[in-house]
DNA sequence: CCACGGCCTGATTC
DNA sequence: AGAATCAGGCCGT
């Protein structure tokens, strides 16, 4: 067993299930996972990260990363003065937006697209377990998320039978595209929040929203701002946005108004509004 | 540039 | 029961 220290609060349940990521299970008290295509499981005790690794071990700073431990969000939300804002971090507090690959980040949000969790959670499932490679951890069975060249030699029918629909296409296309270009995706690191958008916008199937949601769960661009069905009834509500405004103006606005990091308070926002509000 | 309708599919509702 | 409705949007017109 490993140990980080951990200086900042970290919820496991909060980070792991609140939309970000699909693919974690809970067993016990512990979540199995993978990190750095690792297949691995965590828990929380006394102020520290606790892990076990199926086979290889996984660095500790590609954990700490993972869960974007660098970041102090008192700090952020201290110096952010907005009451709904501290009211959900308030309530949420250990909540992480997570690091996680942008390759399978960009896969599951284009399945997200007019879906629902359960079944995004499925359709992954069903996929890495056609293609990933198989761990086991104690009686936990895990499989790792495919690579582009996997996907892309699939046909459609079989992408179907993922309960894809009319998606399969776009992941396929997707996959093609990536598929000869292995550093596509992670040379966004580098780049700044607007040629990174830009660039994902030229995938089938990724929009405004789905390329900010992996700008901000996997590419670090903590000002990107996803406006979903829930964020978009929150400006209105809340924050008294005309309904009329367009999605990316509605977008252009959150970030303006919550700045540089307001891709982390959008998460609070957002698990806040799903939880209480409906 | 903006508004609108169609869309795979599985769960839930009536 | 079986038809409508709904759900973390995108694409084409």
């Amino acid at each position: 067993m490993n140990k980080i220290i951990l200086k900042e609060k970290l919820d496991l349940e909060l980070s792991l299930f609140s939309g970000q990521a699909f693919r974690w299970e809970k067993k016990l008290d512990w979540y199995y996972g993978f990190i750095d295509n690792k297949f691995l499981k965590l828990r929380v005790k006394n102020n520290f990260l606790e892990y076990v690794c199926s086979e290889d071990l996984v660095a500790q700073n590609k954990i700490y990363d993972y869960f974007g431990l660098s970041i102090k969000y008192d700090v952020i939300f201290e110096n952010f003065d907005d009451e709904l804002s501290s009211i959900a971090y308030q309530k949420f507090k250990g909540m992480r937006v997570l690091n996680q690959d942008p390759w399978e980040c960009l896969i599951s949000f284009i399945i997200s697209a007019w879906s629902n969790v359960p079944k995004i959670s499925n359709t992954l499932h069903l996929l890495c377990k056609k293609l990933g490679r198989k761990y086991t951890l104690d009686e936990m069975i895990g499989y790792s998320f495919p690579s582009p060249v996997q996907i892309a030699d699939l046909t459609e029918f079989e992408m179907k039978s993922f309960g894809l629909g009319y998606r399969a296409k776009y992941i396929l296309k997707t996959s093609k595209i990536i598929k000869d270009n292995k550093t596509l995706l992670s040379d966004f690191y580098d780049k700044d929040y607007i040629d990174s958008l830009e660039f994902l916008l030229t995938f089938p199937g990724v929009g405004d929203k789905v390329a900010n949601c992996v700008l901000i769960y996997s590419l670090k661009k903590y000002n990107a701002f996803p406006v979903d069905l829930w964020v978009e009834r929150l400006l209105i509500e809340d924050y008294g946005l005309n309904k009329k405004m367009s999605l990316i103006n509605k977008r252009k606005w959150g970030q303006n108004y919550f700045g540089r990091y307001s891709g982390i308070i959008q998460h609070y926002l957002f698990h806040y509004k799903r939880k209480y509000n409906h």
